[in-house]
DNA sequence: CGGACAGTTGAATCAAATCAACAAACGTGG
DNA sequence: CCACGTTTGTTGATTTGATTCAACTGTCCG
């Protein structure tokens, strides 16, 4: 009861908050899901595609949130994207996927070969040029994570993490967590332990306030970049 | 075994960048840029676009080496990537330049507008492709820096880094830097100090040998990853 | 020659990682 | 429903790798 949900709670919860900004990249991009392709489930921790497969498929984020990941010799992970209503992946141009995709929570996605897809973008031009868009989009977002990486601290880190997801929130500056503090420590290059530390001390601050730990309300706009 | 074989495919990630020097990674990209455009010559630490200009023109790299970079409030600059001869850049999306352009060497550039590549792209499917192709190829680079920014130590970033510029020159083994310390520094999220130290201990350990600054001999393939 | 960079090296400092407990939440099965 | 083990998250003590501060060397070029 108390748990009525984790399953219940991810599912209503992210195609409800899946409505704001970016939720729809294109419209034609949409459209061409639902032609060629079909929709998946994919339950929370599962995989989508490994690291080492081939790279047949598009998807196209419907509800739930995906991370794309790689792991390191040494067992290590290293998050580079997490993907939310919306979004699209899997257009890299290997025939092997570099990266490995899975699910933080439950997840539907929309899933077309890639083949039916450049086909069809041969016929139309402006689908082609909707993929260039959204790859566009997802490389400036690895762009702005690569400055993030390479020279900020673990609180900017932090900061600039939950101002990122307050844009997948209606209802702002309430933000609720998908994934859990690995997750978020393997994104950003930190440790559990920083990531923690770093969260309470944004408390301390009187920046964020938890409830729960998943739950984090940010009281003032003032997240430095 | 499987180690090497992980190995090797983050390797390749990391410079799947463009193939050897001159190698162009789409001979219908560099028509299109011989027909629609001209080509500039830039100095040394000229400026080819700065962060928050308009966003107008796509380039090619004909000689030379070109910085992507990003200057932080503090001053402090985050270099995303270098481009080589045969690198395509200025793509993004966006109408505003969110990096800046800079000639590390003095460079001669490929120039086109956006819009009149736009144009050829939605009469000629193929071109279209090649554009996605080569957006997909500066993706899954950047890809690779994220891991290597997130997890990695001062003495894996300055290796890797250095595998991926023998990728560049035919003479295997011998590295000539193009770019300064602080490039370096910048680009691998550590400090001159760190960069300088960490070289003369790689050559401590006898995997490296300079002949003045600018000139590196990789004694070892043994540059773990 | 001398001034300005570019690069190296050393010593002190610090932020984040590591090591180690502990607490809280979850969920399974009696 | 509760007891119990498991997973997830927090906190503390300590270590460490990289940064910072600072001095010094080499090199290029007017």
């Amino acid at each position: 009861m108390l748990q009525s949900h984790l399953l219940d709670r991810s599912e209503s919860t992210y195609s409800a908050l899946s409505a704001p900004d970016e939720a729809m990249p294109d419209a034609s991009l949409r459209d061409v899901f639902l032609r060629l392709g079909g929709t998946i489930l994919v339950e929370r921790n599962g995989e989508i595609y490994a690291d080492g497969e081939p790279a047949e498929h598009v998807y196209e984020v419907m509800s739930g949130v995906v991370r794309i990941c790689s792991y390191l010799e040494d067992g290590r992970r290293q998050i580079c994207a997490f993907h939310f209503p919306g979004d699209v992946f899997g257009f890299e141009l290997d025939e092997v996927h570099a990266f490995s995709a899975e699910a933080v929570t439950p997840c539907k996605l929309a899933m077309a070969r890639k083949s039916a897809f450049k086909d069809a973008a041969s016929r139309e031009p402006t689908l082609c040029a909707a993929m260039c868009r959204t790859v566009a989009t997802s490389f400036a977002q690895l762009q702005a994570h690569v400055v993030l990486l390479g020279h900020k601290s673990a609180q900017q880190r932090v900061t600039a993490f939950l101002k990122a997801l307050t844009r997948h929130h209606a209802n702002a500056g309430v933000v609720e967590l998908p994934m859990s503090r690995q997750d978020i420590a393997d994104h950003l290059g930190l440790t559990i332990e920083t990531v923690s530390r770093t969260i309470t001390q944004l408390q301390d601050l009187g920046v964020i306030s938890l409830e729960g730990s998943r739950k984090i309300t940010v009281r003032r706009r003032q997240l430095a970049a």
